[in-house]
DNA sequence: TCCCGCCTCCCCCGTTCGGTGGATGTTTGG
DNA sequence: CCAAACATCCACCGAACGGGGGAGGCGGGA
């Protein structure tokens, strides 16, 4: 069951968006609100897997509050909602923290459907926003894991020790210790346990 | 002297194989019979050592014969004898108690040795069949995972410490620690995040 | 009926991790 | 050429974890 806090500044969407998830028997609204802090207020204290977000709100915007959001609650999925698909929205987006990125004239079962996906930790762009990130991108990319990273990641998920890794990829364990540190601040976990599921949920390991 | 009964609903076969073990000196083809509750008979009053037992056969098949044989008369060893190594009739037939699991493309020599091995009352399996029993194991061990052991995953694999895992199960932390040691002993696995990943690489997570 | 699997909990102990706060060298791209 | 990202290491500490013992209750199957 996925726990879902809707941000909106306007009364209609949000009443729009919750019947649309009225149907969905694995979706729950557990909650709403009517802006940024609020919603963190909100995805914090009702346990949200996914908060679908607005970009364009009075006092904290969608941006800093999904960036406060992802600081607050590492486990909330954030799923950016808009009207445009102006360029100059996205990467701050992306970059803040959020999972995905929609836009208003999506259908219902999109809608569903890309909730459902944030929930796994997939990322969710609508195909328009697509395009222009994929020209973009590579070059932000904060949330990339290095190769070397990855080795670590798939040598902890076999079962290594950090000392066992170490000798495995012929460095020191603090090393390893070190890597492990930047996947965790990447993967937004706290533990190695969650950081190897984070891994799998975003196909970095298999 | 091994006391062998043949049971199967085809003639030719049954000839085939009385045939094969006619230059076995130290194995005589004591009865046959042409289905399930009648080769139960058979080998119950033949005093049979070993019954090799088609699985494909009207009336009463060959798992059913085997469960039932084993009751009847617990001395005779039972060796199924089939076309396919389905991997949904093996381990059934496992558990009906049957000593060993044959193809019947099996060499004569084969044959022959598979019978002194089940006299003795050892397992006999074809090599292809051990490649699905492996399989099916593995599959079962997986499922062996308790509802809650797998519960105890899943927050772990989400980044629950022991004691977080324990509050939300509303239990205390010692017994988390303890579904956990049962859970990697199931999974084969020496940490947490080893167990997560073998989670996923199992299905048990997602 | 009795035994086994499951769930729950306890103690104790050594080891490992995660967090902090650095440092240095190398590669890379604007 | 220089900043940024990457990879490598150091020390220290408290918290968490893994492993070794049990143990009691409870329900279902042999």
């Amino acid at each position: 069951m996925v726990r879902l806090v809707i941000v909106d500044d306007h009364p209609v969407v949000r009443g729009g968006l919750r019947d649309t998830f009225a149907d969905a028997e694995d979706i729950v609204v557990v909650g709403e609100a009517g802006d940024g802090a609020e919603g963190i207020e909100r995805a914090a204290t009702l346990a949200a897997d996914v908060v679908l977000m607005d970009l364009r709100m009075p006092g904290m915007d969608g941006v800093a509050a999904t960036a406060a959001l992802r600081e607050r609650v590492p486990s909330a999925r954030v799923l950016i909602l808009t009207t445009f698909d102006s360029e100059s929205d996205v990467l701050p987006a992306i970059e803040a923290g959020a999972t995905g990125y929609l836009l208003k004239d999506a259908l219902p079962d999109e809608l569903m459907r890309a909730v459902r996906a944030a929930a796994r930790g997939e990322s969710v762009l609508a195909p328009s926003v697509t395009q222009h990130l994929m020209g973009q991108v590579r070059k932000s990319g904060a949330s990339t894991l290095t190769d070397r990273e990855k080795e670590v990641l798939q040598l902890v998920a076999n079962g290594s020790s950090n000392r066992e890794a170490a000798a495995a990829l012929f460095i020191g364990e603090a090393s390893i210790k070190t890597h492990l540190l930047h996947i965790y601040d990447k993967l937004g976990v706290r533990d190695r346990a969650a950081a190897v599921a984070e891994g799998y949920r975003r196909r970095l390991l298999r």
